[in-house]
Parts: structure tokens; C-alpha cells; sequence
DNA sequence: ACAGCCATGTAACTTGTTACATGATTTT
DNA sequence: AAAATCATGTAACAAGTTACATGGCTGT
């Protein structure tokens, strides 16, 4: 649900063309998240059908651009974005957690295989974002901020994978079983 | 990507039926992602079309019930999955970072606001699994891995946002100018 | 005029997800 | 036998994404 918000708060600053509009994308988020342009005119249409944006009337000599303007709607959309945290009662489906938990059951696998082989892969991806921050150190803020959020989050998924590693070879996984539990559990209430 | 790939696991250790693999999904990631039954069958039957697996020929009295187990290919591509890092040479998309990206040069917009309230969130979940996960100690492994993923996970967030805002204040983000460049930058090479 | 490019738009397909319909079984 | 429940399956839609078609403009 990224990038219709994002294109939301673009054009809250005036009316844009898409193109204009994948640019201003790009160029915001430090030019690290390519943004097809087809896929901009997707969600301007998915927008458009919402009520969120309108194109605004044409000029003739316009040939077939549009140029689109946010609606009170999508400004409204738009300002619950920016302060919503959007509560999530359950975490969102992390794929390495998946990954680890479904693998530590498995018979005929070996779990540290699975973790050190991410492992391995998480710790050289930081080392290269490390090198990069180095080189292009206050370059430019946007893609700073990207990759210290990259760090972070490979930073954390390495302690993690420590710690389930650690915690897996203490309690040996027994053999799965389906849970007799109907109910799922509420992490969150 | 994760619910086919899980399912291809589960049904590694033998022929399943739909609700057998529903159940055993929930029961493995600690009951904390409700997987609805419904998508069992969508991608059971997503994964027959792709020949990942296949319905062995059902018993007559067995109503309409399918059984389905892993073809060669399916087990092909669960090995791919357990063992590749997958990776991606472009981050993946944060909700989080894009809108602070995006708000930081929102004319009209304070994005420490929006970065306080997002905190604050954080910081409340974080507050809320670190009492479960104290609660609950040594239940049940798999809850406690995903209590931790999510704990680690959030705190990163945190500390993200405190780089981001301090990184802001310190460089006053001028107004949004379309960038000259046309080339997306590559992050990883 | 024509080649090439730029902007727009559409078609197609992926995974995730929910709501509902239908068939089968079990309980009262 | 009727009601409740369970299991399976289908329809429909969201967002993400890419590849391609087409319309319009520009420079030679």
C-alpha cells in the first residue's frame, strides 16, 4: 500500500503528470526503489476509481496527457496516512521467520543449515551497504536514511537468527504435531 | 511468497489434505498467523497448475477430499527455497521509510510529527510483546521466535526513526526539485 | 517525411486475502 | 430427519509488477 499513498502525497502538492510523478518517486526515495511507470498509471487508475484523484480539464492543445489533482478524499486519505500507524493486530508474515520456524520441523533438515546459509547472506549485505554508507557519506539525506534502515533491519535479523539458533539447539524441536488448539492465538489485543 | 512455499513444505513429509496443512501452518508459526482456509485452496490450487504438486488419486469413499502431495519439481523447489538467501538486489519496499522519505519534503507537513507517532506506536508494541513475551516463557518455542523477530524488529524501527530524525534536523530537507538523473541508482551491484 | 523518443495507457499475471456456495458428516 | 458443523472449493478483488501497444512531438 505504498506507492498509491506515496502518489497521494506527490500530488498534494499541486497537479502532476505521471511521469512527473515516477521522477518525484524516485528522486524521494533516493533513487533506490525503481518505479515502473507503467505501475504509476495503474494506481492512478485504481486512484481515479476511488475518488482519491481526478484529472483535472484538459487543455486542448494537451494532446493526451492528464494531469491529475488530489480530491477531498484523497486528501483525507492521504492525511490519515501520514499520522495513522496503522495498528496491525498481527505482525506482518516475515518470510525468514516462516522460513525457520516451518524448517525447524522438518525431518531430513537440518535448521543451522538453513539459518547459517541466511545468516551468511544477511552479514554480507550489510558489509556492502557499510561500504557504500562510507563512500556516498552525506551525499545525499534520502538515500542515506535508506541505507541506515537497511542496516537496521539486517542488523536485526542477524541477532535473530542468533538468538532462535541458540534457542533451537537448547529445546530441540520435537517431531510436528497438529496442535489440538482450534484458536488462533491474539498476540496483539 | 511465503504461504506456497510453506505449504510445499508441509506437504514434504507426506500427502496432506487442505485442512490438515491449514492447521499445521497455524501450529508451526505459533499460532500467530491465522492462515484462512479459503487460501489453502487457492494456492493448492496455484501450485497444481505449476505442477509443484499433484492430487494422488483419491480413494472412492473419500467424498470429494483431495490429497495432495509433492511432485519431483515441487521438492526441487522447496530445496531452492530452504537453501537460497534470495537475493534481492533491491531492498524491499518499507511502508515506514517511504513515508518519512516522502513527508520530509511535503511542503506543509512537520515530519517529526509523523515521526513522533509512529514511535510511539512502536514503542507501545514493543512494550506489549516484551510483557508476553515474559508471560509466556518457554511455552512454546515457535511463539517465543516470533515474539523476539518481532521484538528485534521493532526495535530497529525505533532506532531507525531516531537517525532519520536526527539526520533531518540536522539537514533541513530542501524542497523537492525533480532530480536530474535519469538512471535508478543501483544499490547492490 | 521519417526515425526515434517520450508519454500514456492497457493487458496480463502474481501473491494475498476474504466471502460465499456447496457437498458431506455428525449430532440431537 | 433436521440442524449444526465441517471440508472443500470458487468468485472476486487488492496491490505489485512487467511487457507491450499506441499516440504525439522533435530533430534531421
Amino acid at each position: 500500500m505504498s506507492v498509491p499513498h506515496a502518489l497521494l502525497a506527490l500530488l498534494s502538492e499541486g497537479p502532476k503528470y505521471g511521469q512527473q510523478l515516477q521522477q518525484e518517486f524516485e528522486a524521494r526515495t533516493g533513487e533506490v526503489w525503481p518505479l515502473n511507470v507503467g505501475q504509476v498509471y495503474t494506481t492512478l487508475q485504481r486512484l481515479e476509481r476511488d475518488e482519491l484523484v481526478e484529472a483535472d480539464g484538459t487543455g486542448e492543445g494537451e494532446g493526451r496527457r492528464r494531469r491529475f489533482r488530489l480530491t477531498p478524499d484523497g486528501g483525507r486519505v492521504l492525511g490519515g496516512w501520514l499520522r495513522s500507524p496503522s495498528e496491525p493486530s498481527v505482525p506482518p508474515r516475515d518470510e525468514l521467520l516462516i522460513k525457520v520456524l516451518i524448517a525447524s520441523r522438518l525431518p531430513g533438515v537440518d535448521v543451522h543449515d538453513v539459518i547459517q546459509v541466511h545468516r551468511r547472506q544477511l552479514v554480507e549485505m550489510m558489509q556492502r551497504y557499510t561500504h557504500l554508507k562510507a563512500e556516498t557519506a552525506g551525499d545525499e539525506v534520502s538515500f542515506s536514511l535508506v541505507l541506515d534502515a537497511e542496516l537496521f533491519r539486517l542488523e536485526a535479523a542477524v541477532r535473530w537468527l542468533d538468538a532462535a539458533e541458540a534457542r533451537l539447539k537448547r529445546v530441540p524441536v520435537r517431531a510436528a504435531v497438529a496442535a489440538p488448539t482450534t484458536q488462533t492465538r491474539e498476540v496483539v489485543r
